[in-house]
DNA sequence: TATAAGTGTCATATAATTGTCACAATTGTA
DNA sequence: TACAATTGTGACAATTATATGACACTTATA
């Protein structure tokens, strides 16, 4: 899934080029020239990394850094300042609020490119090991929810833990029986059939990405990003 | 003054690197190879977080962990644990009994002090008493006051710690006995339900943000700007 | 002390989830 | 193609979990 940056910078021609230069290497991007445009963007689905001038109309960037910081969700979002070259005093009350890193103008795309990465590691290293990711899909066991590009799905607790399952036991046939064991727990006497209904309503809570959830006839289902 | 970090861990590879790591960025730390020292470490001047290895000598890590969520000083620590790839189950179950994040092993130190940073600046963070927002709701320790909008909000002091907690810990569930310990304390013989009650309250008083206080089927509730 | 607030529990109302069935659809094979 | 085996689905009743209103009892507050 393409990281989401929000772009808050009001002249025209750096927007455009850094909008350009972010979608080339496979960023997804928000504009805003001014902070209420800015304030507009910042919602559900919140963009992974904001990219702010430090001078822009309706606000200093350092106001709306400062807003920003006193969300607990708003605050954290990354925030690379960009900054006119030679004004050190700029970058350094940045970082002093919270920015994460910045960017002196003018820059090159490659520059801008290995800061955005660096700061993006730093911040998030590990949401990359906490949560559970196939593709599109992720499965987070701390807030004990399913997401698909980052809209909750909707599906019973047989449902999440058969998931959790299969996220933590991918590209493997499992028999009804051995499902049942696992996800329901041994001891438990249900039908087998009645895995195939839980399958199905798993599939139908991962509506356009049920393929995940492969039939093996004659053996089970398999959990799989392999059609 | 540097935070103090006891490690908890038996094999003496992996102590000595989370100390060295530990300590290059400023920490002081503790080290326990079995059930006992750990214990041992458990006095004034406290911990400020403890690193726990999932499987140990003399108790499992979960032994621990229940024992140290029972005491009203201890449970306030912060607990990290280390788990081994893939083993859900334990993350999961280690996450129910009070730990706050885990770790999965092998991990680089640059991913361990991202979590222990953010742990610490959840549980404590280095302005106690500033005001939480989240959006519109605001929440300020100091004038034990939470606001909407700016407008007041009348609630009971349980519902006000219940909110307080909430805001501290978003985006995660926790079960009914969990926030009994938490907002209640502990030693309370008090109903799983009475939770229910309290919540109903507490989502009265929020009005049109009620969906902010979400209920997770089989499992608890949870604080979430996310739908 | 009188009065108002706040708490914890219940009983009851609602709502969501579950396991099964019966029957439809699909697949493999003779 | 016809048949048998296997899987997909919609419906449903029973079960569970959560929401809510009421109430007796405590705890603050004036």
């Amino acid at each position: 899934m393409a990281s989401k940056i929000l772009i808050v910078e009001d002249e025209v021609a750096i927007r455009d080029m850094l909008s350009f230069v972010l979608e080339q290497h496979g960023y997804e991007t928000l504009e805003a020239d001014n902070y209420q445009a800015a304030l507009a963007h910042l919602h559900e689905p919140y963009p992974d990394l904001i990219l702010l001038d430090w001078m822009f109309p309706g606000g200093s960037g350092i106001q709306l850094l400062k807003v920003l910081k006193q969300d607990e969700i708003l605050r954290q979002i990354p925030v690379v300042m960009l900054t006119a070259r030679g004004e050190e005093e700029d970058k350094v009350r940045g970082l002093e609020n919270g920015a994460d890193d910045y960017v002196t103008k003018p820059f090159s795309p490659k520059e801008l490119m290995a800061r955005l990465k660096t700061v993006m590691r730093r911040v998030n290293p590990t949401s990359l090991d906490d949560t559970l990711k196939v593709g599109k899909l992720k499965l987070d066991p701390i807030s004990h929810r399913a997401t698909l590009s980052n809209s909750p799905l909707e599906m019973g607790p047989t449902e999440f833990k058969l998931l959790h399952f299969f996220m933590t036991h991918p590209e493997r046939v499992y028999s009804r029986e051995q499902l049942l064991n696992n996800v329901w727990g041994t001891n438990v006497y249900v039908e087998d059939r009645t895995v195939d209904v839980h399958i199905r309503r798993l599939r139908k809570a991962l509506s356009d990405h049920d393929h995940l959830v492969q039939t093996v006839r004659g053996a089970g289902y398999r959990f799989s990003t392999r059609s």
